[in-house]
RNA sequence: GGGCCCGUAGCCUAGCCAGGAUAAGGCGCCGGCCUUCGGAGCCGGAGAUCCCGGGUUCAAAUCCCGGCGGGCCCGCCA
């Protein structure tokens, strides 16, 4: 391979190196396979033990040897000939330690880096693979919370990362307009006379109040009467339904101080309705196409919601490639397909007097770990149907899964979903394997993530109390604009907006993505506002400060000389090697980031990399280096350092202004 | 009652899947650095029974079993 190949420098190295550990072996009788020793190779925890280094304890115990008798061996053969990156290999209690000879490794880094220039990092798998995301799909009832923000950002951060990754991605939003909470809203809009929405106010927001009325006038009225009921009956549970009547209550004369007008229409309005009875006629008449009326109100309402939503999202610089209704799923002929075959199914069965699919006989622990689930993880059967013959989100989305695959002929679908939902989500793979989909079952991730709290907050969109991620958004830009104009060396109003925008926008996408999705969030907002380190704009300002750097460099000396760089000059400098050999990680970085589906991999390396850059320059100056061979050295490192930044926040979602 | 996830310094987090050499960062705290490329920075310091108890192993934060604590799920909601 020539060098004007490689991607990926780090990999490289090793494998060159663990070539000829594999030669060694295989001379002295053990044969290993190569993969097998490129997992075995380890980061030593402490410099001195070199840069790389192969415990040997597993393959000792296998040919019942010594491990540093076989570790000396290996020294020995190396060191005869020492591979062309290395410049020394040493045996350490069981393990060979290798030490990478850092002026060639920088040449090699160099190499690769103005080969790439901007695409460093780009490591293309051999097979790509087409992948759908679906992500966020938010009820379009009211206007996307900090929990949908943490969904969104990870969706669009394994988006990106995917594509980086050389797999052809696609986007896609599920619009759950046929739900029994869009039918909430709707049964509210309609009671209120079918309102203007204000101009004033954002149309998401607007209907999450109407949406948050709605649903606790109705609770409100439905407690009411069953407390009528138990009365007399049972004083204990009369007693209880007050004490929830009076939360309840509280919540009400919330929302009438907020909209007074609408509260008190729909309180009238909802009043002597059986409104349980009316929303349920209300979803029959959609899912069954009665009313075209009905239809338009729907879209309407929908639509309205949806355009604050997107609006929102834009702001985050989250967008998508294909937003599916699920009304014109379920109005076609997929959700009716999937019934049919489901109904002939030899999984078929009544569970609560409803058409189910049993997926109890799927319960062994060879399919339960192909399809990633727990063995474990106790499953009921999924029920397909209503008594009223209306159907239920699983079932659609059984049918929606299979057009996402089949849609864009993917070979992954990454769902992000909540923690919560693992249950559905557990029966939606079983019940495709069921019915006979098992490739796409097989392929079918639950990407879950747990849940984001606001600290002395209790949420519930339900009854409207909540912070929306647009008031998260304007604090958060609230805050960047005072830090900005405090310290920036900008001067136009334009381009320090631009980077108040870049800054606030990238802690929120920074804060979301940097904790691993199996662990709840709390959503700290004066942690998120810190410019602190371990945080964007920390990130940010370390770019903006390497790209000052480059730039006083070409005023001053021109461009980089790569001809005449000093390479032996690499090692006098501690903080230089450690630059040399983050950057060299870069790629496989990225790679085992995309690979893992774990973007916050990606965060810890991107950081680590700003901070050994920080105190780097602080101690080693670039522009006042002296010696050409030495500066141009130092120039190249800040040029890689600086485009590795650069990519790394793209990656990321999160905007790099060159100066802030 | 059953299931899933989490538990690492005062606080937040990485490492756990694929066990390995002195447990890694950050916030906060204490002390220092503004005449050198932008102090959103840098240097130094204190701070940890890796929730507890067993087990497997030459070796456990990591794997297994049993507890404890917190969150979530167990609906003809999504």
């Amino acid at each position: 391979m020539q060098t004007s190949e490689i991607t990926d420098p780090y990999k490289w190295i090793i494998s060159q190196t663990v070539e000829r550990v594999k030669e060694t072996l295989s001379e002295l009788g053990y044969e290993v396979d190569l993969n097998t020793l490129l997992e075995l190779v380890e980061e030593p925890s402490v410099e001195a033990y070199g840069d790389f280094s192969l415990p040997l304890f597993k393959i000792a115990k296998k040919y019942k040897v010594n491990p540093i008798k076989l570790a000396s061996n290996i020294v020995e053969n190396l060191s005869s000939k020492m591979p062309a990156y290395l410049i020394d290999v040493k045996n350490v209690s069981g393990y060979v330690n290798f030490y990478i000879n850092y002026p060639e490794a920088t040449k090699l880094l160099f190499n690769v880096v103005r080969n790439l220039g901007e695409k460093y990092g780009y490591v293309p798998v051999d097979k790509p693979k087409r992948i759908v995301i679906e992500h966020t799909s938010a009820n379009p009832v009211h206007p996307l919370h900090i929990g949908h923000g943490r969904n969104s950002v990870i969706g669009d951060t394994l988006a990106r990362l995917l594509r980086k990754r050389g797999h052809i991605v696609q986007t896609r939003f599920y619009v759950n307009d046929l739900g029994r909470q869009v039918a909430v809203l709707l049964y509210g809009y309609i009671n209120a006379g079918r309102p203007k929405p204000p101009e004033n106010i954002k149309p998401d927001k607007w209907l999450g109040q109407l949406y948050a009325v709605t649903n606790t006038l109705i609770e409100i009225y439905e407690l009411k009467r069953e407390a009528e009921k138990t009365k007399e009956a049972d004083e204990e549970r009369y007693r209880e339904l007050v004490a929830r009547l009076d939360t309840l209550l509280a919540v009400a004369s919330e929302l009438r101080s907020v909209n007074p007008e609408l509260f008190d229409i729909l309180a009238e309005n909802l009043k002597s309705k059986d409104n349980e009875a009316e929303i349920q006629e209300l979803m029959k008449k959609l899912e069954y196409r009665e009313d075209p009326k009905l239809e338009e109100d729907l879209r309407r309402v929908v639509e309205l919601c949806l355009k604050g939503i997107r609006e929102t999202l834009r702001v985050l610089d989250i967008d998508f490639d294909k937003w599916d209704y699920e009304s014109d799923l379920t109005w076609s002929s997929h959700v009716k397909k999937i019934l049919e075959i489901a109904f002939n199914s030899p999984y078929f069965t009544y569970y609560k007097n409803a058409p189910a699919i049993d997926l109890t006989k799927l319960a062994n622990k060879d399919l339960y770990r192909k399809l990633g689930i727990r063995l474990s993880m106790e499953i009921p059967p999924l029920i397909l149907q209503r008594s009223d013959g209306t159907t239920l989100y699983t079932t659609r989305d059984l049918a929606y899964t299979l057009v996402k695959f089949n849609d864009f002929k993917a070979d992954m679908v990454i769902n992000v979903i909540g923690a919560e939902q693992k249950l559905p989500q557990a029966q939606l793979k079983l019940a495709l394997y069921a019915l006979g989909f098992k490739r796409e079952a097989v392929n079918l991730v639950h990407y879950s993530y747990e849940m984001v709290n606001i600290p002395g907050m209790k949420m519930s969109s339900r009854l409207g109390r909540m912070i929306t991620l647009d008031e998260i958004i304007e604090l958060m830009l609230e805050k960047a604009r005072r830090e900005v104009e405090k310290r920036t060396t900008l001067t136009t109003p334009e381009e320090r907006e631009e980077v108040v925008k870049a800054i606030a926008i990238g802690a929120i996408r920074y804060t979301l993505i940097s904790t691993s999705a199996t662990k709840p969030v709390v959503f700290d907002m004066d942690q998120a506002l810190s410019f602190e380190t371990n945080a964007a704009p920390y990130i940010q300002y370390t770019h903006a400060r390497a790209n000052n750097i480059l730039r006083k460099h070409r005023e001053k000396y021109g461009e980089i000389n790569w001809e005449t760089i000093d390479y032996k000059a690499v090692e006098e400098n501690r903080k230089r090697k450690q630059l040399v050999k983050l950057a060299l990680k870069y790629p496989s970085t990225i790679a085992k980031a995309a690979d893992d589906l774990k973007p916050e991999i990606l965060v810890e390396y991107v950081n680590k990399l700003a901070d050994t850059f920080n105190s780097w320059y602080q101690e080693d100056p670039v522009i006042h280096e002296l010696n050409p061979g030495k500066r141009n050295l130092k120039a190249a490192i800040t040029y890689t350092i600086k485009i590795i930044l650069a990519n790394t926040l793209e990656t990321l979602g999160i905007k790099a202004p060159p100066r802030m």
